[in-house]
DNA sequence: TGGATATCGCTGGGCAGTTTACTAATTCCC
DNA sequence: GGGAATTAGTAAACTGCCCAGCGATATCCA
């Protein structure tokens, strides 16, 4: 521990970043309601305050009526606008693009669909394109976006890029975020799209509540991300979560009992195939039910091999099979049982697929907000990375 | 991220922690080298030194012979012996206590044979004689002990029982920390015994340099401790690690192999049936070799498991068998590239059966420390808990 | 219109750390 | 042996920050 001496200014520094934390998040806040967040005196939180409004960090709200009694306080409220992140969702068949003010307030959202056979550089023209709607649409230029998170499919390496594996044709070595610097000079982040779900559920979703998390991916790929004491779990080489490569868990070929259920009809494409088994296990087909229950079978090793290893609180059950949970849930919490010493409470996600952009926004605020803490306070930019 | 406000006084606490921090771990050291080390001025750190003369937790250093030019500098060194800490190994066959300074330098150890099939009450009795026999010859009193960790075997709840499951007869209903409370006022945790070993591997063993650790506890028993981001993992139910119980890892009957091997003496107890299965296959044995190459073939699967799950960047093969690894190692190794994406570097633990009173010894010196940063820092006792 | 109430803005006091300067204690070298 | 060089210890003045407290100000309500 590398504890470091402090002196005033230091001192001030952190005081004012404590006043932007009593700010932000919070409806607009008279000086006395700051004082007393902070354990700050009321001059002092003044003095600081007024510092933060001419450096642009916070805004003099207009009062509006309000019913009591004394002299009104004037009210500052945080400038969420004063930065904004970006979210980046690379999947298979879309690219989904979302940006959001400091706060986490979504701003805009363009989604546009993308071939599942389309080569790095014609995936990355679809995030450029998107990007330049949203861009255009906000109002922005790059060098309003002060971080961003990139979602991709399959483990991600120190260096951005997912050489072990990765569904998305030539993408093992593809550089999303060499090709994204070339715009913004903010720091890029590139992450596994099950661990930025993962991140998603926690900061939106049904997790919001829980410090140890299982985010399982159940669709027509598997997957999984680990949120351990309420912050992200990468792994040293950015592999965590990739249980389905073990033998005994087999969830490549989990969702194939789905596919090669009787009756599937013979023009659906994977996720429709998926989608019918379903509804006719559903409507109480014998042998879609037989196709569920091996299909959960395999997937509750994997789940069940996490749950072991990690103990976590609950698991949050997402990716494009979630929404058939109702015939899903309980026969994988049977399977569960089987399995697990103590079992974790299973919930449904709800996010749908914004998720991974989600959880895309989240890392890069939680990245902006990082470097808020260490450096300067100064007028508001991106903090240098 | 509840950042409170921060005044003059807490400034001063801070800087004198700072100083404290310089001042540990490091040779008995000058004003000027303090300065240097906290970024404070030689005036300040004068004041704020002498402070912690008077107060306890500095000592002023003799000076020996110095070669250098200019007048000899006064030196201060950290007051390690001005508290103290526990570490308790509460095994099958033995019990081990540890005591050590707050620098974690080791006073005194007493270990203790115990009987497997003692029940709590006797097993605890062995645990007091052995304390009190430790405090005697360090010549201290409870009042000394700032600290304690308790190792038992089982994963360890909420309130320091092990409930889930214990080897132990009895031993399930046992509430060590309880007993301990009697004639000690400081924190006591409990914990389980593969989790301390994992946290010693880190502080005094072969895994210093690693930030995400899997080790590996193999003997009569199978299990694991995981340390990720540098800081051990327990899981919402301290039942991190227990993969052993998954069905498709057979650790439970692993070691079965051995014991079933042909020409094991019938006489021999578990562990000396293992280690006569060793020596043979190190002496060509085909039989044994047989019998090695299954054991290592079902703990690969457990271990291979966690590495996916973890992506860890150190296995710890650690446990009573770590000293055969010779003769484990290799084909242990082999196992996990067939499993793996990534193989974690595997390295054998040097630290034999004092790794469970180390890793205890440790965790209540992290504890101590913890308590220190949050309170004020008057004279040397154990800070409140 | 005047009282009640709460905020705003200002001033003096105390504290912590820094800077600067000076004195004290050594060693080195002639 | 004595002076120069070097480094440590100490005291003063200075700056910056927060806090307590007081009067001024703005609004509501009777």
């Amino acid at each position: 521990m590398a504890t470091t001496g402090t002196d005033l200014s230091r001192m001030r520094e952190m005081n004012q970043l404590s006043i932007v934390w009593a700010l932000r998040g919070n409806p607009p806040s008279t000086v006395t309601e700051l004082a007393g967040r902070t354990g700050l005196s009321r001059p002092a939180v003044d003095v600081l305050v007024q510092a933060l409004v001419t450096d642009g960090w916070a805004a003099v709200e207009e009062p509006g009526a309000r019913s009591v009694v004394g002299r009104p306080a004037r009210r500052y409220r945080f400038r969420a606008d004063a930065g904004h992140a970006l979210g980046i969702d690379i999947g298979v068949h879309k690219v989904l693009v979302m940006l959001s003010d400091l706060e986490g307030n979504l701003v805009e959202a363009v989604r546009r669909p993308a071939d599942p056979d389309a080569d790095p550089a014609a995936r990355l023209a679809t995030v450029d394109a998107a990007i330049d709607e949203l861009l255009d649409a906000a109002g922005m230029t790059p060098s309003d976006i002060w971080g961003m998170t990139v979602g991709v499919t399959g483990p991600v390496d120190a260096t951005g890029r997912t050489s072990l594996f990765t569904p998305l044709p030539g993408w093992g070595e593809a550089d999303p975020a060499g090709h994204l610097a070339a715009r913004f000079r903010c720091p890029i982040q590139v992450e596994n799209d099950c661990k930025l779900a993962a991140v998603a559920e926690r900061w939106k979703g049904v997790a919001q509540d829980a410090d140890d998390i299982v985010y399982l991916l159940a669709g027509i790929r598997t997957g999984a991300g680990l949120i351990l004491d309420g912050t992200l779990r990468r792994g040293h080489g950015g592999a965590a979560g990739e249980i389905g490569a073990l033998k005994a868990v087999r969830w490549l070929d989990a969702p194939g009992h789905l596919a090669a259920c009787p009756g599937v009809p013979a023009t659906a494409r994977p996720g429709e195939a998926a989608a019918w088994v379903f509804q006719a296990a559903r409507e109480g087909n014998r042998e879609a039910r037989t196709a569920v229950r091996r299909y959960t079978r395999d997937l509750a090793v994997g789940v069940a091999a996490l749950v072991l290893a990690l103990d976590p609180e609950i698991v949050v059950f997402g990716g494009g099979f979630s929404r058939s949970a109702d015939i899903i849930l309980d026969p994988l919490q049977r399977e569960l049982t089987k399995h697990c010493l103590r079992l974790p409470e299973l919930r449904t996600s709800t996010l749908g697929d914004e998720s991974v952009a989600l959880g895309g926004l989240r890392l890069a605020l939680d990245d902006i907000d990082k470097r808020l803490l260490s450096a300067e306070l100064a007028a508001p930019r991106a903090p240098r990375g």
